[in-house]
DNA sequence: TTGACATATTCCGATATCGGTATATATTGC
DNA sequence: GCAATATATACCGATATCGGAATATGTCAA
């Protein structure tokens, strides 16, 4: 067995640098290919290839356009990603630092009382 | 080239479902080796090497402890995670729909007011 | 119909990965 | 010092990737 591959959910899919910046230039709104080659300044066969990766993923979708194919974005599909990494968000921020000082205090209050009746 | 190192950075470390897996336990607290061995039911190398690219990330720290070395969490590594995957909420939280609306409110009151002076 | 344009696919070589297995390193207790 | 324990590293084979280049597919316009 080998790495997974980078079709086989969102993580995997968004680790490569380029596909996050085809993503971040879609929340934009519905782009043609060729604006992403320009945006990205990649060869137009790779961003083809980043592209099939992220639809096999669910994270953009095509719409015919003559001969232009128009992706557009769908962030559902990274809906996983930000609820994995959410609970870890307790691990930097100051506001649960805070909220953990309260909830501290709180328990602390509760024992007392237990020590009273 | 080929597909970046897995130590590139913390989307790349993250890509592999048992490091994720490793970090969800130790969010639990510091843990030597083979508790993780246990938990993950994996062979004890590939859990060393899993958590060698967590250490390269960041994502874990380590401390001696007699024969054993205990694993702990830093989850500020995985920060940029969820700070690009947060401005993607938008495209599935219901609430951020609500806001929407409300904005939309706003924007055509403006304009009536603007059609009244 | 021919040529220009837009996009997708195929082939290439280099490389870093994964799990498995064997082994190295270090610490403990007798 | 020796066996047991805990952990890390090295080697292997299989594989999927990456960018680059060439080419295929499809559409428009004159």
């Amino acid at each position: 067995m080998a790495r997974a591959a980078t079709t086989a959910d969102a993580f995997n899919a968004v680790a490569e640098p380029r596909r996050r910046q085809i993503l971040d230039v879609l929340a934009g709104g519905e782009r043609p290919v060729n604006d992403l080659v320009r945006a990205l300044g990649l060869a137009q066969p790779q961003v083809s290839k980043h592209l099939r990766v992220l639809r096999e993923v669910g994270a953009v979708d095509v719409r015919e356009d003559g001969r232009r194919r128009l992706y557009r974005l769908n962030g559902r599909a990274l809906k996983p990603i930000h609820d994995w990494v959410r609970t870890y968000e307790r691990s930097w921020s100051e506001r649960f630092d805070q909220l953990d000082l309260v909830l501290e205090d709180l328990k602390q209050k509760e024992a007392d009382d237990g020590d009273n009746e």
